[in-house]
Formats: C-alpha cells, structure tokens, sequence
DNA sequence: GCGCACTACGTACGCTGTACGTAACTAGGA
DNA sequence: TCCTAGTTACGTACAGCGTACGTAGTGCGC
C-alpha cells in the first residue's frame, strides 16, 4: 500500500518507479493522456477517476498507485498539454517570438477548452512546464532587461492569453453537458445585456454597445492587447 | 413547481418574484451572502446546496426555487461580492482611479479567496458586475480614445489583477481542506523547483532564479504589471 | 370562495472521491 | 536459491454531491 503522505507532495517530485514489485502496467504519460482524451471529448466533468481508469482498462483505485489525489491527475493533464508547445529555435526578434508563443497557447487552449478552467486551480511546474518557460526565457535573450523583469513579462503575457481565451472559450466548455448549444447560450445573454443597457440604468455602458456596430474581431482584439503588453517592456518600443 | 427549463436562461433575466403562492422566505441577496460566508469560512468546496440550505434554515430543494442550478448560485455569489467595490467619484485621474479600482479588486479577492476560481468558469453580467463596468467606464472618460478601447482596457486590466492574485491566492484556497499549512506547501514547491532548475536542465531559469536574492515583493511587481498595462493604452505617456 | 400557480421540501438515484483491506507479484538479502 | 518485505492491483464500502420527481400547503386573481 501506498500510504497516503499527511504532508505536502509535488507530483513530480516522487519518482515513477521505485523497483520493488509488479511492474506498473502504465507511465504517467499514458494516464494523463487518458485524461486529456476524455476532456477533450466529454469535457473537464466527464474526467473521473472511474472513467479515467475505464479509458485506460484498469480498476479505478488501481490509479491510486500513480496519482495520490485526483487535483495531482488535474497537474499531469495541464503538464500533458504543455508539450504540444513546440520549442522553435529563437528568430533574435523576441517580439516576434513571443507573439508566436503566445499564438500557440491560444491555439492549444483551443483545441483543449477545458485548460483556463483547470489553470485557475492547478500551481504545479511539470516539466513541460519548466521547458516552455525555459523556452520563453530564450526567445527573451536580445531584450536587454533583468532576468526579474522578463519573469514578469512572460507571466503577464501568459495572462492575459489566458484570461482572454478563457472569455472565448467559457461557453464552449460549460454548454457541453448542457441541452442547448453554444450559440443559442449566447443569443440569450447577449439578449439579456441588452435589455438590462436598454434601461438607461448604464449609459456608458449603453453608449460603448451601440457604438460598436457590426461583430468584434476577437482575434485582432487579443493580438493588440499582447502587442502593448510588449511596448510596455520595449526599451526601444516600436 | 418551477419546471426546469430545457433552453437557456440568465439567472438575473428572471423576475425575483412573480406572486402567487406563499410568500419567499428569503431574497437572492440572502442566499448569495449565506453561499458567500460559507465559502469564505469553509471553503469554496463547501457550498453545496445542502450547506448553503441549511444556512438559511430551509430544506435543500427549497433552494431550487430560487437557484435553477448551482452554477446560477454561482454567478449570484460573484456579483454579490461585486458589490463590495466602492463606487468612488472620479477624480478626473484615469490612471490613479483605474489603479485604485485594481487594487481594490485585488482586497475583494483576498478577503474572499474564491473568486478566482470561481471567475474561470462563471460568465455572466448581474447587476453590481454591470454597475462596475459603468464606474470604470466613467473613470475612463478623460481617457481620450474609442470606447471600444476603454472596453479593452478594461477587461486586460480585470485579467491582469485575477492572474497576478490568483497565483497569490491558489495555495491559501487548496490547503483549506488538507492537513498542512499554506506554509509548508509552498516551502514543498519550492524545494521541488529548486532541485529541478539544480539538475541544469534549465540554464535560463537557473539563472534567474538564482540572481532574484530575497523574497519578491509581490505587491510592486503587481503595481508595475498594472502600470505597465496602462502606458499601453496612454496616448500622452507618462 | 374557488382554483391554480407557486413555494416548500422529503425521498431517491446515480454519481463522485477515496479509505481500507486483500491478493498477487517481484527485487534484494540470507 | 528461497524468503520476505515493499509494491502494485483492485473490489468493496461510505459519505457526500447535484438534482429529478412527487406531494403538500399557501395565497393571489378571477
């Protein structure tokens, strides 16, 4: 038995293997991917233990073994995602780069809606983590700022693509276990704003949704904003 | 019975009271503030609807009447701690009002550590939410450019503070329910990153965690992280 | 004053995370 | 070489969750 530690543990800290006895029949590769697999396809409430170790063909307290609490199954997945990142070589134009940084974790989050929801709970650095960081931290090499100040620049950046995607993606992952799609969830809050701005009991707010005609184009919304994120940490800006 | 509906719905698009039958024994601002002192007290993981019944004193499914779903309790606990921000007058300084709205944001999230994660999954605009936004669009008004931008502003600014204090606050929520202090977790993580960036497989990250001596201070890097957001947006800068 | 729309809420179901106990297995020491 | 201690595997069980459903009681509008 296991024995379940009543002190504080990093996942990544105890090793895979310890040696003694059968040998385990998955990695935690094979477990988290199982996990994003389910995510992505049934959503984040569909990862259960029992479903997790359904998908991988074992007893569910068999996943015990691998993973003491479900929240440390939660750091595997965030983990599993981050190396879909690819580690390109540095270009010399950190801007350049980081915007492509950037680009992808948008595009991951994309393609896995349920990732903002779990960053907000999830502190852990895996070690595709660190990579990415480490990765980031390279493309920053000609910006010529304390190490302190880039730390802070990567972190900024990385949240507002997160806050930003979140927004985009909320809907998407809330209305997956939901009767209705996404569009006729949106119709109706947009329905509702307007009704509640059509009071008069806001009239800035009236005045900024009027004046907005036609659809708002996210993306170059999102772009901009990580573009003066970086002015504001440019030494010689544009 | 209420008859839940197969269609969408926007909590606060639905009248609190219609009339017939027995008086309500409770309005939605009771039972946001009974779900908020319970997650301020027990932990966001404690509001269950049972709890949060027997707060107010009531049988559980009395509370449906109310709440269509728990999610809806949700949205009405985030828009009741909405009303905590003070609606100053503005002093014609955009960028001291947005600032003080900032971290007066930051002071509602660290009295109620919650809201962070509650905020990754909750989209929804009630009446002290929409009441906020229209302050801080009129904060904004010397701010001489489109609203559309004031509405960018905003929002990366609202991110910004939720990124920076979430990570502040992640651990303080996680370690409710676990049988060791907040303390000896981060000491735990940061053990763990040390030995990871010891191993040289990060010589970047190495570097910079090992030139930062002494403790962060927190609260300037989230000062400066705003500041920064604002000279993005400032046409006449600093 | 009747009826109906509404609130109140007990019961029950399927699901969750996981504590605990047992059986099977294998590497290291004698 | 065998033994045993440390592991893995996993079935069972429990407390707690969200909430569907049915029933009982209340009070406004006709």
């Amino acid at each position: 038995m296991a024995g379940r530690a009543a002190v504080p543990e990093v996942i990544w800290a105890r090793p895979e293997r310890t040696g003694r006895g059968p040998k385990p029949a998955f990695t935690r590769a094979d477990i988290a991917a199982a996990a994003v697999r389910i995510a992505d396809e049934r959503g984040l409430d569909a990862v259960s233990m029992r479903h997790v170790a359904a998908e991988l063909g074992c007893g569910t307290m068999s996943l015990y073994s691998y993973v003491p609490r479900k929240e440390d199954l939660y750091e595997l997945m965030i983990d599993a995602v981050g190396a879909e990142h690819e580690l390109f070589e540095p270009t010399g134009d950190w801007r350049a780069d980081m915007l492509r940084n950037a680009e992808e974790t948008r595009a991951i989050m994309r393609r896995h809606t349920w990732v903002p929801r779990l960053m907000a709970g999830v502190h852990g650095f895996g070690p595709h983590t660190l990579r990415y960081l480490e990765h980031c931290l390279a493309c920053l090499e000609p910006l010529d700022v304390p190490a302190g100040t880039k730390t802070e620049l990567i972190a900024l950046l990385n949240g507002v693509v997160t806050t930003y995607t979140a927004n985009d993606i909320a809907t998407v992952e809330r209305t997956r276990s939901m009767p209705w799609s996404v569009e006729e969830e949106n119709a109706v809050r947009m329905a509702y704003l307007g009704s509640q701005v059509a009071t008069g009991a806001y009239p800035r707010l009236a005045a900024a949704f009027t004046e907005q005609s036609g659809p708002v184009d996210l993306e170059a919304v999102f772009r901009r904003a990580l573009e003066r994120v970086m002015d504001a940490f440019d030494p010689e800006p544009r």
